[in-house]
RNA sequence: GGGCCGUUAGCUCAGUGGUAGAGCAUCUGACUUUUAAUCAGGUGGUCGCUGGUUCGAUCCCAGCACGGCUCACCA
């Protein structure tokens, strides 16, 4: 892949006038390219491999760099230690005889100091052919500078890998969005800020695994390919599987399967990893994404919440080390409790409507235009007061909210209140403005769970899971089972707006070929 | 998919209807404790692509590509 854009697409005619005018003029990327190349063969004739097997260290950069920050300034002139380090050149600055050059490992840089006199002349001529990103090893003494910059002065050198390219600006790092997705590698080089972000991530991740495997959840793997896509209602990534001759849909959840091992005897279950959803692209969208679902039997929806609360607290806690979270213009706060809400309430809350308009289905419809919603005819009176929720209040909640009082209609995997067989035991949570969670008491009565999915097949099309009904019929216990969109959960934890900038490498057009 | 905005040197950014500038990087030279090192000098651009208007377009217009924001889609 080449990052150059200015290059004109051609026929080969073309192309060869390129490649002749290169020799004479030579385009910028490439001059600068050459630079390095010839630097490359030079130090081959030298006798030097530019990209040797090994080079044993005896500390990493940043460790290296945390101890000898703790070592006083006369114990370190009276004993200077000796190491042996390695990383990426991140700045050069020559004064002649002598240079001084940040070697970094990515979290910390740690200077080195290169002396003529020090060094053998191969050493020296090595030095000079440095350039910025090279990976070098360094042995020499540790001591401290006149301004007090902690150093390593060298006394031997090795090239560990020459790189070819420029890296990107020292001081503003690398801004271009699309750069910074496309070339994450050179993001998380340029910006530390976004390297610190992925970190986040990975101890959100594990911190989630710690969490649930202290509260005896088994963490397991289902199929990411599944012969009927179930679970969540979004449209499927359809692929084929050639020698058996069956069309399969990447999962838009794991729910189904991970109900099955409910009902074969696994009382805590919970998987983490990626769902796929053939749907639009957006700042809170990506057609990968990774979720937490987890099934906890003899759980209703109401230990769930206790749950949900306890866990992104501990979450907040141990990855950001705060309840209060920066997001955007705001704050989150997470002390618990949290508020809980009906949808109903939701809608009259956020918006002008009255119970009423929320009642009979000419009111809800007329609610429903007001608010822009389209296919009115077409949808459900408890699709249409979830899109009116979408409309009017899911934006504004901002702080950790549960809603709950969703209607049957639109969830057929949930088990419907005592009171109302209309309303389910269904939450989901939102902050930010964004759905986090979604969560409910299993609908575990064989025979209605096969009526709702007659009843949305009718309504929407789409296959039966038979096999899972059969399962069902074996028996399930009662559970509360749950999802948590981990990409929004990192979003909120680490202030970013757009779920590319929390997902290391999302989904891109590839670049026009040249 | 719709609307709005953007695309200028390897990177970060200025700028103009008369074919372009800065800082960093790069190259040359000076410099034996610097740290966005400093000083002196130099190289580097079909201004995203294609077409139109114009005597003349990087600039104005249209289409296209890619991206950003937003709306739609998305239990």
């Amino acid at each position: 892949m080449d990052g150059w854009r200015g290059r004109p697409r051609g026929t080969i005619t073309r192309s060869l006038e390129v490649c002749v005018a290169d020799q004479e003029t030579q385009q910028p990327i490439e001059q600068l390219i050459a630079n390095r190349r010839e630097k490359l063969k030079t130090l081959r004739d030298l006798g030097v491999d530019p990209y040797p097997r090994r080079f044993r260290v005896s500390e990493a950069v940043s460790v290296l760099r945390e101890r000898l920050e703790r070592i006083p300034a006369d114990e370190l002139a009276e004993k200077p230690p000796k190491v042996r380090m390695a990383g990426r050149i991140q700045a050069i600055r020559g004064h002649g005889k002598v240079a001084f050059a940040d070697l970094t490992d990515g979290v910390k840089k740690l200077q080195v100091y290169v002396r003529r006199d020090r060094l053998n002349e191969a050493a020296w001529q090595l030095f000079k052919l440095l350039d910025l990103g090279d990976f070098i090893g360094v042995e020499g003494e540790v001591f401290r500078t006149r301004t007090g910059e902690l150093s390593v002065a060298a006394d031997q050198l090795a090239l560990l890998a020459k790189g070819l390219r420029p890296m990107p600006e020292k001081y503003h790092g690398l801004a271009d969005r699309e750069a910074r997705a496309r070339q994450r590698y050179l993001d998380l080089l340029a910006n530390p800020e976004s390297r610190a972000e992925f970190e986040a991530r990975s101890r959100l991740v594990s911190g989630i695994r710690r969490f649930l495997e202290g509260r005896g959840f088994l963490e397991v793997e289902t199929p990411m390919m599944h012969p009927i896509p179930g679970g969540a209602s979004a449209r499927p990534f359809v692929t084929h599987h050639n020698t058996m001759d069956m069309d399969l849909y990447l999962r838009i959840a794991p729910e189904l399967y991970l109900k099955r091992l409910i009902v074969g005897g696994f009382e805590r279950v919970f998987e983490l990893n990626r769902n796929f959803r053939n749907e639009g692209v957006s700042t809170r969208h990506n057609p990968e994404f990774t979720m937490l679902e987890f099934y906890w039997a003899y759980a209703d929806y109401e230990l769930l919440m206790d749950l949900t609360e306890e866990m992104v607290c501990h979450l907040a806690e141990s990855v950001v080390g705060s309840l209060t979270l920066p997001w955007g213009e705001t704050t989150i706060e997470l002390a618990r409790p949290w508020k809980r809400l009906s949808l109903k309430d939701a809608v009259l809350e956020y918006s002008d409507l009255s119970p009423e308009d929320l009642g009979e289905r000419s009111r809800l419809e007329k609610a429903a235009e007001h608010f822009g919603i389209d296919r009115i005819a077409e949808r459900s009176d408890g699709k249409l007061l979830a899109e009116l929720f979408e409309a009017t209040a899911e934006s504004h909640l901002m702080q950790p909210t549960f809603i709950t009082g969703f209607p049957r209609v639109i969830s057929p995997l949930a088990k419907s209140t005592e009171d109302d067989p209309e309303t389910v035991e269904r939450f989901e949570l939102y902050m930010g403005g964004m759905e986090i969670a979604n969560a409910y008491t299993e609908l575990n009565d064989p025979v209605e769970q096969r009526r709702r999915f007659e009843e949305q097949a009718r309504a929407t099309g789409g296959v039966i899971d038979e096999d899972f009904l059969l399962a069902l019929e074996y028996g399930m216990p009662p559970t509360g089972g749950e999802g948590i969109g981990i990409d929004r959960l990192v979003m909120l934890m680490t202030n970013r707006s757009s779920i590319r900038d929390v997902i290391l490498f999302p989904l891109l057009r590839p670049r026009p070929a040249e």
